[in-house]
DNA sequence: TAGAGCCTGGACAACGTTGTCAGATGCGCG
DNA sequence: CGCGCATCTGACAACGTTGTCCAGGCTCTA
């Protein structure tokens, strides 16, 4: 059948409708054990006024037949999933597997089961993920921003989706935020490398629409000018963090009558780029990443980061979820965890040339 | 005794039944609308027949309700959920974020979401996690296993659940399985340590029901006896990988009179720990890892690994349970992916003592 | 031995959506 | 002006589950 769909083209309606593979239903497992469907309800919820042997024989046709409870009936019939979405930035970033982990193990001690999907940090895909999760009817939803609106989730929230954003605030609505203290842990880095001794540090951070990234540019002017340095433009460099485009920014930034003797990075992904640039250099460079990295103690040196805790940040939102959920929390809140800053030889490195 | 739906201590039962905040549903949007039903229906799914004039004061109605199909309802008619689900060890372990993204990379394209759960290497949690998960009817799974045994699942594989296993082959069924050469990929990097001249070379692995790592202690076996080397019991460890247990590990069979000249690590946790306590000896120690790690070019010297493509692993096995969502696909198959030696310096170090 | 009360089991409606089908409307044409 | 046809619309059942409520059978007591 021509199908001519206007708009089909999203998502769920791409999968045609076959039934299920002919799956049993509580009335076969009903007819077979030879009792009333909603008796074949209770054994199967555990609920109570069931003889033993009815039980038994009840069992035993669910057995027999392969017989699992459609959960998505279910959800229909209750009007809660049990499930809870998480729409992050990239699933492969090292830093949201432990905060996607956190958020799943408090997930499972609520009983739920966690969704999630990558924006690839696209606004518009981070609202196609979150619509979408909505109208699965998650009970809550754990999103880091890509776009800085989020009046689209508005109708969820009233209707009942409980909210959080981490990693980066709400856009244009009131919700529930849990941050590191970017502006704080980048003010501090930054310091910690003019203590010793550096004027001429550089800047290396993500694209300034990105909240977090503004934050630690801020930390890092707020550092400088603490100190009454002025900042040369040609000393920080903001846009994608794509390493062609980091080392070119580094290089830069390395070159000349005057350059940089230090380098402040501004995430994970930069952190490592630039470690690689400063192997690469005749004199040493110092350095502090944003975000900690695996294995940074065993470089020479090894690097200093401003760390946050990713899984401490994940564990939050989703707990405050949960109590949105239990009606405990009323008032929208923003939240900022400390960042932490490890000193392991590459931010204590006195200035060179 | 097949495990089936039972009692009330699964997850989903523990939340309680309180409705959606009130949301609209088609039924109010067509009352706004002075429309039918079907007609809202037709409208939200771009179902043609719908005169512009009709579609409009229907999407007005939408609009001014916030109004959001609620795809449980959907489900359960169509009988198909858009959904995938995932079920992998630890979602914080960095080799299976680009696994996890690969495999969402693959259900996007098809239009489905992707659920997914840690099973902590728990084969009770995985099966939980998996029958949940079947319950909710998604469309297919993905599954790392932790246990060996997988014939809970014929039932939903019975019923049409697409089912690939990755990583590890599955336990007592026949399906389709995505695989590294763990053997050929341990083999070829304990010969190349053999090639350098090792004779003396431990291998500190996971314990040996997991599938992966009996097949690298076999490669390991299997290199050292071609080379014409006798085993010692001593250099082999097999167990838990956790830094403490590993150190332990490594440090013993550096010890003694006769030590290691070089060790194989069995997978990226166990890499990391032995490459700080090689760190820490005064004698240099080759080493070559299973797995890749970040920054391993950085270190002192470059540590040389046998690269597995996790990417790949997913990206083939997601395909491969949507060919057999089409219908594409009948007969199970297992699928091996090859792995890669990528010298770097640490296994290419001469025997030192 | 009859009545009260408890326990077990089942009929039925409802959850929000989509597929089916038939009715209503409008249009062109004889 | 009426008929056929195409187009648009809506009533209704069904998807599989759970909550409500009542019937029937049993035990227990007076």
């Amino acid at each position: 059948m021509p199908e001519t769909t206007r708009r089909a083209d999203r998502p769920a309606d791409r999968l045609s409708g076959t039934r299920y593979g002919n799956r049993p239903t509580m009335k076969d497992v009903a007819a077979r054990a030879g009792v009333g469907l909603k008796t074949v309800s209770r054994v199967v919820n555990g609920e109570p006024g069931v003889t033993p042997d009815t039980e038994r024989r009840v069992q035993e046709a669910i057995d027999a037949l392969g017989f699992r409870r459609n959960d998505s009936a279910r959800v229909l019939r209750k009007g809660r999933t049990a499930s809870i979405g998480l729409v992050l930035e990239d699933l492969a970033d090292p830093f949201y597997g432990p905060l996607s982990r956190a958020v799943e193990e408090v997930a499972r001690a609520h009983g739920a089961l966690l969704i999630n999907g990558s924006s690839a940090e696209d606004p518009e895909r981070e609202q196609e993920l979150a619509l979408a999760l909505c109208a699965r009817r998650v009970d809550g939803l754990v999103v880091i921003p890509a776009g800085d609106d989020h009046r689209y989730l508005e109708p969820e929230i009233r209707a009942g989706v409980a909210t959080v954003f981490v990693d980066r605030p709400a856009g244009k609505i009131d919700a529930d935020v849990v941050l590191s203290d970017n502006y704080g842990g980048a003010r501090d880095g930054v310091a910690h490398l003019i203590a010793h001794g550096h004027r001429r540090i550089g800047f290396i951070g993500d694209m300034p629409r990105i909240h977090t990234a503004a934050e630690r540019l801020r930390g890092y002017r707020a550092a400088m000018e603490d100190a009454g340095i002025p900042v040369e433009e040609r000393w920080m460099s903001l846009g994608a963090t794509d390493p062609v485009r980091v080392r070119r920014a580094a290089e830069e930034m390395l070159a000349g009558p005057s350059p940089v003797t230090a380098i402040f990075a501004g995430n994970n992904r930069v952190t490592v780029t630039v470690v690689r640039v400063l192997a690469e250099q005749s004199r040493p460079v110092a350095l502090v990443g944003f975000d900690d990295i695996e294995l940074a103690d065993l470089l020479q040196p090894g690097v200093t980061v401003v760390a946050q805790d990713a899984a401490a940040l994940g564990r939050t939102a989703a707990e405050r979820l949960f109590r949105q959920l239990d009606g405990t929390l009323v008032q929208p809140e923003r939240i900022e965890l400390p960042t932490r800053l490890i000193t392991r030889g590459s931010g204590e490195l006195p200035p060179a040339g």
